[in-house]
DNA sequence: ATGTTC
């Protein structure tokens, strides 16, 4: 396709070249939001929530031309949404959010998910001071090294789990974690679901995804997920950061990472089938990455029921990472940690929307994407409703991360960013960066990083990645969520 | 994202 923008009208330019031949006409609605016109079987426009520089341009970046592919999927509402850290994914893009109607024949899709199921992001804050940090943040470091499992491969913090331990997990999630002495009681109430999806389905999960996950549970993995000790550097909403608990050097540990393997394996087994059973429902989509089946039928409840499970692995994972956490700080002889909140990136729900007044259950794919309640939600814990969800925003290795607040009436079902958005490939910015030189060039700014071999942390340098703050200021200026506090790492740990 | 190509 050649990608064209129609601005103003006279002055379009062009932005890409994709690999179909179709021409796409991107409209400037508003500075931070762009719209593509349904054309070629799109069932409604695409909305792209971006600057004119953060738009994915590139040539050869196909992320636009998914975002207009997903709007073709049976029983898509509304739009098709881009968030501005949007990227080039597996079939949906990374930051695209989709909601499907199951009542007029809407549809699951795990490549609106992605391959790492529930991956998602927590919020620790401690009660220790900046100066107590100071003093013992060698000590720190070193238990975290010592305590928190990272890297491709076996071992976590349960190390290898029973099947039977495994499958209490993939029922339950962070509740088998706390009612098990990993977590305090009142770490389920700040997590999105309490801790655990309901209605998983052990039974969907194969047994190479049980078998890779009995022996990660409680672990970070690797490339961008990480635990990074970080402060609070910037307070933009006074009233949100003080309920939050984030006045300005605050210490906080921030946790991001996913289901590992497990979510990996089934993502891969549920693709494998819903591409043979596809035409038996009749459906037929642009691209093979976007199979997919009818929410409401028996292929489309294995997948929820085994996507489920996953985002119990998800939790359960960051759950026991939180335990060693709070042993970590213990051992360094630092304070205890208090959880501000848990919410996946990667996840399919059933939430309920309003279109044109009237309430409907829909399937909402956020793919990169962040759910962003605004104030008052019932699922929110009543301590945070008043302000609306903490949305967490890690951002790339060496740069800032952010808090940010849900706002009432959000477009895009309640969505926001995820994270900075990739812009280089991994082997692209592992040409240009040496990771010797990285790591030292984050030692001299005060960032300190244990684990990760020089190659992946080239592969995670900060110029892979947009500017988050920018993303966070779109996300700002195109009513998605409302900044709270900016938060920039001191040490991290990653694999 | 991922026992980084079953």
């Amino acid at each position: 396709m050649a990608l064209v923008l129609a601005a103003e009208p006279g002055k379009r330019r062009s932005r890409g070249i994709g690999w179909d031949g179709i021409m796409i006409d991107l409209i400037e609605e508003t500075p931070y939001r762009w719209r593509i016109e349904p054309h070629d079987g799109m069932r409604v426009p695409g909305v792209v929530f971006a600057s004119r520089h953060l738009l994915p341009d590139a040539p050869g970046d196909l992320a636009l031309d998914q975002v207009a592919s997903v709007a073709m999927l049976p029983g898509i509402v509304q739009a098709s949404y881009a968030m501005p850290d949007v990227h080039w994914g597996y079939g949906f893009p990374i930051g695209g959010v989709a909601a499907t109607d199951p009542a007029a024949g809407g549809v699951v899709s795990p490549g609106g998910v992605g391959f790492d199921i529930s991956c998602g992001v927590r919020l620790l804050v401690a009660d220790a001071t900046r100066e107590q940090l100071s003093a013992h943040f060698e000590a720190l470091m070193d238990a975290a090294d010592t305590l928190i499992p990272r890297g491709v491969g076996p071992g976590g913090v349960l190390r290898d789990c029973s099947e039977q331990v495994l499958q209490e997990i993939l029922r339950t999630g962070s509740v088998y974690a706390v009612e098990h002495g990993y977590g305090q009681p009142g770490d389920l109430t700040f997590c999105e679901d309490h801790g655990a999806v309901a209605d998983a389905d052990p039974a969907q999960v194969s047994d190479r995804a049980r078998e890779r996950g009995r022996r990660q549970v409680g672990s970070i993995g690797s490339s961008n997920h990480f635990w990074e000790l970080q402060i609070v550097d910037r307070v933009l909403d006074r009233d949100t950061a003080e309920a939050y608990g984030l006045a300005p050097d605050t210490v906080c540990v921030m946790i991001h990472c996913g289901s590992r393997g497990l979510g990996h394996q089934i993502c891969t087994d549920q693709l494998r089938t819903m591409v043979e059973v596809m035409p038996g429902y009749g459906i037929t989509v642009p691209d093979q990455q976007l199979a997919c089946v009818p929410v409401d039928s028996e292929h489309g409840r294995r997948y929820l029921g085994a996507m489920a499970a996953a985002a119990n692995y998800g939790r359960a994972n960051r759950q026991l990472l939180t335990h060693a956490t709070r042993l970590a700080f213990a051992r360094a002889g630092l304070g205890d940690l208090r959880l501000l909140y848990d919410v996946s990136h990667n996840l399919a729900k059933m939430e309920t929307h309003h279109l044109g007044g009237e309430p409907r259950e829909l399937c909402i794919h956020r793919k990169g994407a962040t759910r962003a309640f605004g104030p008052g939600d019932p699922d929110l814990p009543e301590a945070l409703r008043p302000q609306g969800q903490p949305v967490l925003v890690p951002g790339s290795m060496g740069t800032a991360s952010w808090v940010l607040a849900g706002v009432p009436n959000a477009p895009a079902f309640a969505s926001a960013c995820h994270g900075a958005g990739r812009v280089l490939s991994r082997h692209a910015v592992a040409r240009r960066v040496k990771g010797t030189a990285l790591r030292h060039d984050l030692a001299h700014a005060g960032i300190t990083v244990r684990g990760a071999s020089p190659r992946s942390l080239a592969e995670e340098a900060p110029m892979a990645y947009k500017d988050v703050d920018e993303v966070v200021e779109v996300c700002h200026r195109a009513g998605l969520a409302r900044p709270v506090a900016r938060l920039i790492p001191l040490g991290v740990i990653k694999g």
